[in-house]
DNA sequence: TTGTAAGCGTTATCAT
DNA sequence: ATGATAACGCTTACAA
């Protein structure tokens, strides 16, 4: 009952149609021409048969193999989580499959997985590169021919399209939001670890997005007149403990910090959490705005100011690119900006008076 | 600059390094025996060269493919995403790829997908079936010799492994706690959909975690005295807007309910923003229990309490079942249920009295 | 231990 | 329009 039946192959369909081989090859495989009598003979023959093709050995001999290797940061995390979403439904439609997997941020598992996925040859990659500093395995790919789209992240150094959202824009926009209504001590919390827990060397930081950001909150900052805006930059927020830390040491800052930036919706939660648990009313006594428009942020009181990455549509994007390579674009590679709008939301209150 | 290299072969390798093919593919295989002074002047060879194997030409000669077929109803949904995560960790430990596909919780997506999978040969498939009444396509896999493991769902037909929750004695424990602080009138809300809008047959019911609770809360509903639980089962809670309505219908009834379940995270979110937006006091006015215990039930006030479905868990029993098949073991397909304990928060308090 | 040669299931070339 | 036959890159008897 439990066959481990070897399946059937095209040479058994066309012993069945009493064809040769090539012809029911042509008719399977919907290429070349065969008559409508041969046609219908081997049809029918694959139907009764029950006959499915071998993916597989059409790769081998047609060279591509119509799966596409998806890297992202963290699978669970909703942002690329629906990135995926829009990705998979882009290339369905384009008969494409998808090999995901996840690097955990880790360069050495995304090289790992690039390599992986070069064997499986699959026909393109679509990257959410962790290191903006190491791009061989990236460049290698390349020049095996495998087309490849950078998620979220950009890197100017990379033959390859991007698709990324505005970041330095868009924190230019929550900045000038937040000090119209009085907001001058504002501090960004990011996951990135640094050795010393100080903010180190721009080009240091790997994950462009991340990069981006943190360079617009300088610069508007130090445009709006805060002195040492490096010092409202704290970084290594990565788990409950380490934010709840942070989280203590940003009320403790004089003159005292009246908002907070959070670099993504993992880290926004866990502040929002802090807050709430030591009781800080929110915005009378906190402004509190967050990247990506997770679900959480429309349920608490008030509902979270974010920075909306539409990264459904990151994704529909990259897997659109990818396809124009596929078909042969060979134009130079683009990077295609996303706008990321301020959804403006009750957590942003009036600076409290100093 | 842009080179479409046709990969290395073995043979390649074999010229460079002097030996045959058969000792190359040998050295580079890892299998089979070869001398010492062979071994490192292919790999020497191999690694100047820079060659790459072709898992699909191996996996063509082999028969074995190294992928896995896993086939979600929502990846966007973090209960997939985060099982995704579970089989990913652990299929990788073992050398085993996955590739994802969404059914949308359509059956016809369902069978496209699984027919795509098969074509490529994949070594495994992982699914959770939309519709415990058709089960052709899952048959035709176990018939072509690709083990079939169910994930959060259990089809009794179908001989394959399966892991879920304890769905039905969750709603037990979800019931009595409520019973206890004095509910009676209690709502449960999924978003399956019926032609009526009305409960039908339980057996039509092809989502088998679906009809198990539904099982059970009339079960234990009229155990506890409740006359047609039936009516308290609401179905077509899909968007916002059915959300909605079905919280007016709720709040309507009389006498009035109490206490509303909600049959998964989305469900819970929509009927929370209702409540909130209708200016409803959790829990004074209201009780409310979601399954799965996602971001947003820990950021609101009061915290929601959840049944906890551990799904990076069932992602990683779903894996190993799987790994155990592919390994050989062909013991008759099992169950493996995984408890799904009731978090205990804010959001339950004494029922109003009626 | 090593090499020769025959597959695996397609596609693709080239006569017929 | 159709049919031999040779690839594709690897594994795997079987021989040497």
């Amino acid at each position: 009952m439990s066959g481990k039946k070897s399946s059937l192959t095209v040479a058994d369909v066309a012993r069945a149609a009493k064809v040769s081989k090539a012809t029911a090859a042509r008719v399977l495989g919907g290429y070349g021409i065969a008559s409508e009598t041969a046609r219908k003979a081997v049809l029918e023959a694959a139907e009764t048969l029950g006959y499915q093709p071998n993916d597989l050995a059409r790769s081998m001999s047609t060279g591509r193999s119509g799966l596409v290797g998806v890297i992202v940061g963290d699978i669970e995390n909703a942002f690329f989580s629906q990135a995926v979403r829009g990705i998979s439904d882009t290339l369905r439609a384009a008969d494409l499959n998808l090999i995901i997997s996840n690097s955990s941020e880790r360069l050495s598992e995304e090289i790992e997985m690039v390599s992986v996925l070069l064997r499986q040859r699959v026909a393109g990659l679509i990257v959410a590169p962790t290191d903006a500093r190491h791009l061989d395995h990236l460049k290698a790919a390349l020049a095996a021919g495998t087309p490849v789209v950078t998620l979220d992240r950009h890197v100017p150094e990379l033959e390859a399209d991007a698709i990324c959202g505005d970041d330095r824009e868009s924190v230019g926009r929550v900045l000038r939001r937040l000090h119209e209504v009085g907001h001058r001590q504002i501090a960004y919390v990011t996951a990135m670890e640094t050795t010393d827990g100080k903010l180190g060397k721009l080009e240091d930081i790997g994950i462009s997005a991340v990069r981006e950001r943190i360079t617009g909150f300088l610069t508007h900052m130090r445009e709006a007149g805060v002195e040492k805006p490096a010092n409202l930059v704290f970084v290594g927020a990565t788990g409950d403990d380490e934010t709840s830390l942070v989280v203590t040491r940003i009320l403790e800052r004089s003159p005292p910090i009246t908002a907070i930036l959070a670099s993504d919706s993992l880290i926004g939660a866990r502040i929002f959490r802090e807050l709430s648990d030591r009781g800080l009313k929110l915005p009378q006594e906190m402004s509190l705005v967050s990247w990506f428009d997770a679900d959480w942020t429309r349920v608490t009181s008030p509902r979270i100011c974010v920075v909306d990455q539409p990264t459904y549509r990151f994704g529909q994007e990259a897997a659109e690119r990818l396809i124009a390579r596929l078909k042969g674009d060979a134009s130079p590679p683009q990077v295609f900006v996303i706008p990321t709008p301020l959804l403006e939301r009750g957590s942003i209150g009036a600076a409290r008076s100093d």
